[in-house]
DNA sequence: CGCTGGGTGCTATTTTTACAGCAGGATGCT
DNA sequence: AGCATCCTGCTGTAAAAATAGCACCCAGCG
């Protein structure tokens, strides 16, 4: 269903959940070497078409919105990058994320990632 | 330039990220609602000439293998769910990881966790 | 040897994607 | 009112993707 998307419906996609929601020309402004405002406006069209994304009125525009709630695409995506990169190895996935996060990571970070770790021991008995 | 990639391309990519290496015939075989043999030989094809992936021959036959490093890639893959899903929040996105992995992860499991937030508290400093 | 079962290379075709352009409607100046 | 601006709706079309169908090659076997 999600692997269904084109590249460039991915990539709008992508913009409307790192926005949460996004109009025609805020999309527009944030696709990498973006077409014609047109060309995106007609993606659109075909993204509502497929149900992949719904849009609601706001003073006279269109504000567009994954039908997929966040909540759940993001869970399936970080599920996918694990299995796909990290032979289903949480533990691992973690470990690299750290790597790569970590020059914005604070001491306060890391003692709540360690809280979080101490709280999914608890609940996982 | 990995942004690039149609969706079945995208898809053969993956399939070669979780096997390290495969031939046609095994790539073929994991896909979901796969073509033809030949219409997926025709798309390594293209894949190749596009640079995103290189073969070896082994025992006569073709075996696939993507010209970016896994390990590369499984960085780039993460910074970018972590990007698009949860604010550039790493703390975040552990927190889905554990959630969406948690009857999988045995106590070992999470020692050693608990280890790694120690090791990369340390190593950020 | 002659056939069969894989594999490869190449090509042709249909479907989808990606894209631009234009008409038309509301708003808000001036 | 007349004009510019910003939006929507629709349509056409070039390019790319997705797919199937050969022809050919080589190994193994009866």
């Amino acid at each position: 269903m999600q692997h269904r998307l084109s590249r460039r419906e991915r990539e709008i996609l992508d913009i409307l959940y790192r926005h949460n929601r996004a109009t025609a020309a805020e999309i527009h402004k944030s696709m990498i070497d973006p077409p014609s405002y047109s060309a995106v406006r007609a993606m659109l069209r075909v993204l509502e078409e497929k149900k992949h994304i719904r849009h609601e009125e706001k003073d006279l525009r269109y504000v567009y919105i994954p039908t997929v709630p966040r909540e759940k695409a993001r869970r399936s995506a970080i599920a996918h990058v694990r299995d796909t990169f990290f032979d289903g190895s949480a533990e691992q996935a973690v470990a690299t994320l750290l790597d790569v996060s970590s020059r914005d990571l604070s001491p306060e970070d890391f003692d709540r990632l360690a809280a979080l770790i101490e709280k999914a021991r608890k609940e996982g008995r």
